[in-house]
DNA sequence: ATGTGATAGTGCTATAATTAACATATCTAT
DNA sequence: ATAGATATGTTAATTATAGCACTATCACAT
């Protein structure tokens, strides 16, 4: 690859471009400015444009982007051309919630299987997907050939459910336990972490104060 | 105060040591190094040091930190000591899910009233709460005196709820909805973007294959 | 054709954040 | 007491990120 290094910020605003222009594309508008884009997701014209740099030229001078080709190339550049099958493990309230998730068919990511430790919940059906065994967590990850996992288990187990899914070659793993987990340096792991949100905001809410 | 700015990146790293610190606490161990915080938390020493840095001197030298002052500092730091009262809008699945987040009551984080449009959900009970019509947003939010709002509606009313919750006196924000939200800048607010997330894992994993 | 306005692309500058290095302080053991 | 080991706090250097200003290019009107 060329991008010797693209900064994680840019890819996030990548992302954030990406769906703004779909909502663009929807009102049927053709042609787009960095100035318009930056207006409508809160970045400055600059940034986008030292942003879409990074991989290439997509605009034409003096008039703007296209908004359907800079869409695709960005989804395309994110990975998102075709869909991605994922796993979810942990069929709690967060497990729930993340089942049924519109944000994610959208974008082309589809849960094709559940696994949860609890054997009430085992053999319920979440939309069209059968919750599963975490026992059956391998062989069912090898044989969809699914590449990502969603952990939403509690942090007492989530290091051994990592474990299980890098054993079944997933490639991404998205953690919403609130544990530090080990994987394997070629495995790309992000922690989405709820509360430590709130406490950003509590923190400048006090330092505003104080 | 006379931290003139400390990063943001910072703050999110002290929520996450003081939660590490937390876990070391309740094993009954007294004192820590900066390295240990590091190995636990995934960081550098030198980058918890740094961190602390901004507010002060919690060490020893030559010791370490004690678990429970140091805790207890952090705590304080992002404005833990005393619980804060959340509103949460909107009982999706999003929403449901965060109605029994244990990680926002274990951090002081008590919700204390939910509002959601439909009719059919208002006065059904989640946990202790009624949940409330958005109507009363304004004047509920405003007599508990409550702080934080927690939007999690469709992003085609997130801007209508946004502006009630400022209009009520929130001082902080956290919205899950898809949409770029417009506030008064006195008012703290935080987007929390699920698929995002997802994206930047697909975009990493694709980088490492082409 | 040609000039004018608009906007993308890009190199440079400034700012911020991380890493590394070092000097200082504490405890322990002799 | 004092030396040595250890780990903090802090300063310096490196790296990364964002912002700005300039240049090149295109479309359109004259």
């Amino acid at each position: 690859m060329k991008t010797l290094k693209v900064p994680e910020a840019t890819i996030i605003r990548l992302s954030v471009y990406s769906r703004y222009l779909t909502e663009v594309d929807r009102k049927g508008i053709i042609t787009i400015s960095s100035g318009e884009i930056a207006e409508g997701v809160g970045v400055s014209p600059a940034q986008v444009r030292k942003d879409l740099a990074y991989f290439g030229e997509f605009g034409t001078r003096g008039v703007g982007y296209n908004v359907k080709d800079l869409r695709q190339h960005l989804l395309k550049i994110l990975g998102l051309s075709s869909d991605w099958s994922v796993a979810l493990v942990g069929l709690g309230n967060i497990g729930l919630a993340l089942s049924s998730f519109k944000g994610f068919v959208e974008r082309g990511f589809i849960i094709t299987s559940i696994f949860d430790a609890d054997p009430s919940k085992v053999g319920t059906m979440v939309g069209h997907v059968e919750v599963m065994p975490v026992e059956k967590l391998v062989e069912v990850v090898k044989q969809n050939c699914t590449q990502i996992g969603i952990v939403a288990v509690p942090a007492s187990e989530a290091q051994e459910i990592v474990d299980q899914l890098v054993k079944a070659n997933v490639k991404a793993i998205l953690n919403f336990s609130l544990m530090v987990l080990n994987v394997p340096p070629e495995i790309e792991l992000r922690n989405v972490d709820l509360a430590v949100n709130l406490e950003v905001l509590t923190f400048n809410v006090c330092a505003q104060r104080c």
